[in-house]
DNA sequence: TAATAAATGTCGTTT
DNA sequence: AAACGACGTTTATTA
């Protein structure tokens, strides 16, 4: 136990050491556990400098000035230095950033008696951020390359944005009168007409629907049932029917409109492309 | 310059058999810079559980199932899982983090040939976050302690809603009419009559009050006192008096109360618990 | 550049 | 549990 100890603390020193002379070679990052507080500022400024990522844990205080103000008190944190100029401090909870700044913030890292300094300012808005660390547990200075696309898929609000703004999703002649129409139990998605001017409810769900969906379009149509000897259609629009689905649907007498949220999201991108290309011509 | 890289990963290899024996005595965190999928997945599932702060730096995908869906295809990226059970996926860019779970997640780490799996879900929010490592650069299992604690103080806003609320932070007898009056330049902070009913203007500021801020609050005098003759007193808030700023004050016959952003923080703090006391009471 | 609206907003407090 | 408002909101869009 005694040798295994020893022996790790001299692959450490080593490693600290050949680390320090930069000779390990082809790894384009920095990792150091505990490092000296002169270590850690210079691998901090090279690293904000050439523009990697930067992660620093340890004990800080923190202090921000700018449309408010405020102070934080010794702890350990992590933060979190991105090359486009952003910043943030986390502590051990939360998940919001206890403190932090915006990219295109500029920083100017400094040693002084109390510790390794990082401040990130942003002049046009006369905010400051001040990080002061006294001990730090892990220093990274990492090289990410991330060019991978994100796409984000509507919610169900999207859905009915795009049902609104292309009835033709639900069906060939609808025209929608009211959306998110309060009703006795809730809010009834959208409401609107056919092409025969028959009234129709339309209850929206982005995942698979379930029967349970089936009985929320049914209180709706209830609903106007009771007030109205008129015809009246329920269309249910969800990606798919869930299992048992079906079945009650039919028994209900009421309608399922195939539609996913990808393709809402598709139609509304479009039509910002068309309004947008409409506006310069 | 071979054989400091050979040593060098003698080194690492060394170190990465005492670490996997946990023979490291008395450190309390684990930092490995490219750990094997296994390795990590070890590491990763021992830290959730034992309420530690993760943190994973790699390239991975992630996929997420809840309000809305998302898809962020492979790139590296920094992992953040705390105690508390939130998590936050942080490209090299942006302040947001790309991807999220809040606290109160639950965690399944798991091994495929995809890679290391980290999923985050919250059952009653029927929400899902998966990251997949296919590669992991960094892994660092942090145990941080921190008490510290966070002072906010207020911004111009908040003093203005103190002022609101304990109006005696002014002075005795004030009571406000208005707040955030639409005049000629701009808007009045609060409108309200003193202990003697005559009309008192009070610009606030939350810094030391400049030249400017006497000529604002002129203005805004200058503004009541064309359409009125009645008296009406200016009434200048701030932590202090800028260099210069009394004297034109005292000419324009103005007036000055100190008042800090900690004093209005405290005083809303105070309005805060007393109001959740009044409910349990 | 300023104003407005959306966000997987989040996070409180209040009803 | 739902509703309402605040946030150092941030962010993108539009005039």
């Amino acid at each position: 136990m005694f040798y295994a100890s020893l022996l790790f603390d001299v692959c450490t020193i080593l490693y600290g050491v050949l680390r320090a002379l930069e000779l390990r070679p082809g790894i384009g990052q920095i990792v150091i556990e505990r490092p000296t507080l002169e270590e850690a500022s210079r691998a901090v400024k090279n690293g904000i400098s050439r523009h990697k990522t930067v992660i620093l844990a340890g004990n800080c205080r923190v202090d921000y000035e700018g449309r408010a103000s405020s102070k934080l008190e010794p702890g350990e944190r992590i933060a979190l230095i991105k090359p486009d100029g952003s910043v943030l401090i986390h502590r051990p909870r939360d998940y919001p950033p206890v403190n932090w700044q915006p990219p295109g913030s500029l920083f100017r890292t400094s040693l002084s008696e109390d510790g390794l300094h990082v401040r990130a300012f942003r002049k046009k808005e006369r905010e400051v951020l001040d990080v002061t660390f006294n001990e730090i547990s892990l220093l990274a200075v990492l090289d990410l390359k991330d060019a991978g696309d994100f796409y984000l898929y509507a919610s169900e609000k999207d859905m009915q944005e795009a049902i609104l703004v292309e009835p033709s999703l639900l069906e060939a002649g609808f025209k929608p009168i009211t959306s998110e129409r309060p009703v006795d139990p809730g809010f009834i998605d959208i409401i609107g007409v056919d092409r025969d001017n028959v009234l129709t409810i339309v209850e929206i769900k982005r995942k698979p629907a379930t029967k349970d969906a089936v009985l929320q379009l049914q209180k709706y149509m209830d609903a106007y049932a009771s007030d109205s000897s008129r015809k009246v259609r329920g269309i249910l629009v969800a990606p798919e029917l869930a299992r048992g689905a079906q079945k009650m649907l039919a028994t209900l007498g009421l309608e399922f409109k195939p539609l996913s949220p990808q393709r809402c999201a598709e139609v509304l991108k479009r039509k910002r492309e068309k309004s947008l290309t409409d506006f310069f011509k």
